[in-house]
RNA sequence: GCGCUCGUAGCUCAGCUGGAUAGAGCGCUAGCCUCCGGAGCUAGAGGUCACAGGUUCGAAUCCUGUCGAGCGCGCCA
C-alpha cells in the first residue's frame, strides 16, 4: 500500500462490519494533488495492488474508500499462530527499558480513601502492561511520610498518652484529625508542633521514635488495603518522602552552584520561563519544600536507578506542580534528554456536591467502605472486578462524581461481564476435556462472520497493548476487551463447538482457547482476576 | 486576573493524529432457555456532538470567541 500510494496509507481497523476488516482513506487525500477524482484514485491504486494472497478483491466504497477483507484462511492462520506463541501475541519491545513508575502514594496517618482507587488501580494496570512488554519496571510508593503535619500529630499523641504501636489505621486518622482541630484552636499547641518538626528533622530520639511508629501502623493499614485490591506493590517498593532527606542539601547545594536557583524574599525559588510562578525549593524559614523531595526523587531515579522512562501517576490538580518540577529537573540536568517523563494526570473523584474529596473535612469516603459496598452485591473477586474496571474503563482525564452504585454493577460493559465470558469458554473447554477432544492447535475452518470477528478482534491483542504501554491508557485496553467478550458471546450463541463435529469442531476449540488466553491475560493486565468459574 | 481539564442519547461514558448513516452500557419497548452457563443474545425507540464563527472536498474531532462545571497559580504536601 505505501509502494503504491506514495504515502502512509493509514490502514485502520474497519469503521463498520460490512466495511470488512481494514479500510483506508489514502485514495481521498490524494485526490486533490492528483487533481482526480477520489474514485478514479481508488481504483488505479486497487490496479496496482498485489494483494490476493492475504485478502478478497479490494473494493472501492462510498465516496472513494478502500475496504479490505483477509482471506479466511489468513485470519485463521492468525489465530492459529497466536495459540502457538507463549505471549498470545504481544511482542517484546523493541528495546527494553527501565521505567520508574511512582503510584498510589497514600499519605501516612490517613486512611486510604476512594481517590487513592485510582492512583493504585492505574498505576499497577501500567506496571503490568510495561512488563509485558518487555520492560524493566520500578515501582515507586511515594508515601506521604515527612513534613509539617507530623509535628502536630507527635504533640498530639503526648498530649493525649496515646499508645501509636496500638493504633489502628482509622484511629490514626481520628488522631490527624484531632491534631489538625487542635492546631487551629490552640496558638499554644500550634507553636509546640512547630517545635516538634524541628525536633523531627533534628532526628531527635523519641520524636523519631513515634514518628515511625506511626508509619509502621499506616503502612500495615496500606497493605491490607493492596492485599484487598489485589495489586503488585510490595514493602520493597516503598520510597516516602523522607527517604530523599539526606539528598536534599546536595540538590539545593546542586541548584544554587548552577545558578538554575536563586534567593528571593528570602526563599530558594527557581524561575521558569512560561510559568507565572517560581518553584520553591528552600523555605524562608529553611526548610525545604515538596519540589525539593520531587527533584531528589528525579535525580536517584535517573543516577541510580538508570530510569528511561519516568511515570507519575498522581491526580490532575498537580499537573501544574509536575509540569514544573519537570521542567526544572531539565534545566539543572537532573533529568536528560534522554530520559522521558510523563505526569499521568487522572481526574479527581469527587463527593455528591460535585467538589473534591477531603480527609480534613470527613468528605471522603474511605476505600474499604466502597469494597464493603461491592462485596454485598458479589463475592469478592467479582466485586473487585465491578470496581476496577469502572475505573479504568473511563478516560483517565475525566473527574467524576463517586457512586458506590455505578462502581458494584456486574451486568453490561462491566469487569464481571468480561469475567463471565472468560467462565463460559472455559466450561467449554472443561467439557472437551472431559470428552476427551484434547487441545487442537490450529484453526482450519472459520465460515461463520462470527468466529470470523471474534479471530479478528483475537489477532488484535498484541497491537492493544503495544498502544496502552505507549499511550499509557488503560481504557483502551477495557474496550478492547470488552469487544472480544462481546464477540464471543455472539460466537457462543452462533457457533455450536461441542454439538459441532469433526474439522468444525476442532476449529472453534481452538478459537475456545485462543480466546481463552487473550481474556486472561488480558485481564490480568487490567489486575483482574479470570475466575474458571463464577 | 492567568493557566489546565471537561461539556456527545433520559443516566454513565467511548469516539477527538479530520473521513462512510456519531457508538456502547444502563434504563425503556418487543422477542430468545427441547440447544456448550440468561452476569447472556436479538431487534426497536432515543442525539441541533454546550453555543457562535472560521479552516477544509469533508469537522464531534483542528482554530478563534462565548457560556457553563471542576481544578490549579512563591513559602501545606
Amino acid at each position: 500500500m505505501q509502494a503504491v500510494a506514495g504515502i502512509d496509507p493509514e490502514l485502520r481497523p474497519a469503521t463498520k462490519p460490512q466495511f470488512g476488516h481494514f479500510q483506508s482513506n489514502v485514495a481521498l487525500r490524494l485526490a486533490k494533488s492528483e487533481g482526480r477524482p477520489p474514485r478514479e484514485v481508488a481504483t488505479r491504486i486497487v490496479a496496482a495492488l498485489d494483494l490476493d494472497d492475504v485478502c478478497e478483491p479490494v473494493e472501492v466504497a462510498g465516496p472513494g474508500f478502500l475496504n479490505f477483507r483477509l482471506r479466511a484462511q489468513v485470519l485463521a492462520g492468525s489465530v492459529t499462530d497466536l495459540l502457538a506463541d507463549p505471549a498470545a501475541g504481544v511482542g517484546a519491545a523493541a528495546t527494553s527499558q527501565t521505567v520508574v513508575i511512582d503510584y498510589s502514594s497514600p499519605n501516612v496517618a490517613k486512611q486510604m480513601h476512594v481517590g487513592h482507587l485510582r492512583a493504585t488501580i492505574i498505576g499497577d494496570c501500567l506496571s503490568r502492561v510495561l512488563s509485558a512488554v518487555g520492560h524493566r519496571v520500578i515501582a515507586q510508593n511515594h508515601i506521604g511520610d515527612w513534613g509539617t503535619q507530623f509535628g502536630m500529630l507527635v504533640e498530639q499523641i503526648l498530649s493525649d498518652g496515646i499508645e501509636v504501636d496500638a493504633l489502628s489505621l482509622a484511629e490514626a486518622e481520628a488522631l490527624y484529625l484531632r491534631a489538625n482541630a487542635h492546631f487551629k484552636a490552640s496558638e499554644e499547641f500550634a507553636a509546640r508542633a512547630r517545635d516538634r518538626v524541628v525536633l523531627l528533622q533534628a532526628g531527635e530520639p523519641d520524636t523519631r521514635r513515634i514518628w515511625q511508629q506511626l508509619i509502621e501502623v499506616s503502612v500495615a493499614g496500606f497493605n491490607a488495603t493492596y492485599a484487598r485490591l489485589d495489586v503488585l506493590l510490595t514493602d520493597r517498593d516503598l520510597a516516602g518522602e523522607s527517604t530523599y532527606n539526606d539528598d536534599l542539601p546536595q540538590v539545593v547545594a546542586d541548584l544554587e552552584a548552577s545558578g538554575v536557583a536563586v534567593v528571593d524574599d528570602g526563599a530558594l525559588v527557581v524561575f521558569v520561563d512560561g510559568f507565572n510562578s517560581p518553584m520553591i525549593v528552600r523555605k524562608r524559614d529553611g526548610g525545604y519544600g515538596y519540589s525539593a523531595t520531587d527533584l531528589a526523587a528525579i535525580r536517584r531515579r535517573v543516577r541510580t536507578f538508570g530510569a528511561d522512562r519516568l511515570i507519575y501517576v498522581v491526580g490532575s490538580p498537580q499537573a501544574f506542580h509536575f509540569e514544573q518540577v519537570l521542567a526544572v529537573a531539565r534545566l539543572a540536568g537532573f533529568l536528560p534528554p534522554e530520559v522521558s517523563a510523563e505526569h499521568v494526570a487522572f481526574g479527581q473523584i469527587q463527593g455528591p456536591d460535585g467538589r473534591k474529596f477531603s480527609t480534613r473535612e470527613g468528605t471522603a469516603v474511605p476505600l474499604t467502605e466502597l469494597l464493603d459496598a461491592a462485596e454485598q452485591q458479589a463475592s469478592p473477586p467479582i466485586a473487585l472486578a465491578a470496581i476496577k474496571y469502572a475505573d479504568l474503563s473511563t478516560g483517565l482525564n475525566k473527574d467524576y462524581v463517586f457512586d458506590v452504585n455505578r462502581m458494584v454493577v456486574t451486568v453490561g460493559n462491566t469487569g464481571p461481564y468480561l469475567q463471565y465470558a472468560h467462565a463460559r469458554v472455559n466450561q467449554v473447554l472443561r467439557k472437551a476435556e472431559a470428552d476427551g477432544l484434547g487441545q487442537p492447535a490450529a484453526v482450519t475452518v472459520l465460515e461463520d462472520p462470527a468466529e470470523q470477528a471474534l479471530a479478528l478482534l483475537l489477532s488484535r491483542f498484541g497491537e492493544v497493548v503495544d498502544e496502552v504501554a505507549d499511550s499509557l491508557q488503560p481504557h483502551k485496553l477495557c474496550t478492547y476487551l470488552f469487544d472480544l467478550a462481546t464477540a464471543l458471546s455472539v460466537f457462543y450463541e452462533q457457533c455450536p463447538v461441542l454439538k459441532s463435529a469433526g474439522d468444525v469442531r476442532d476449529s472453534r476449540l481452538a478459537i475456545c482457547l485462543a480466546t481463552r488466553r487473550v481474556l486472561a491475560r488480558g485481564l490480568y493486565l487490567l489486575g483482574i482476576e479470570a475466575p474458571e468459574r463464577m
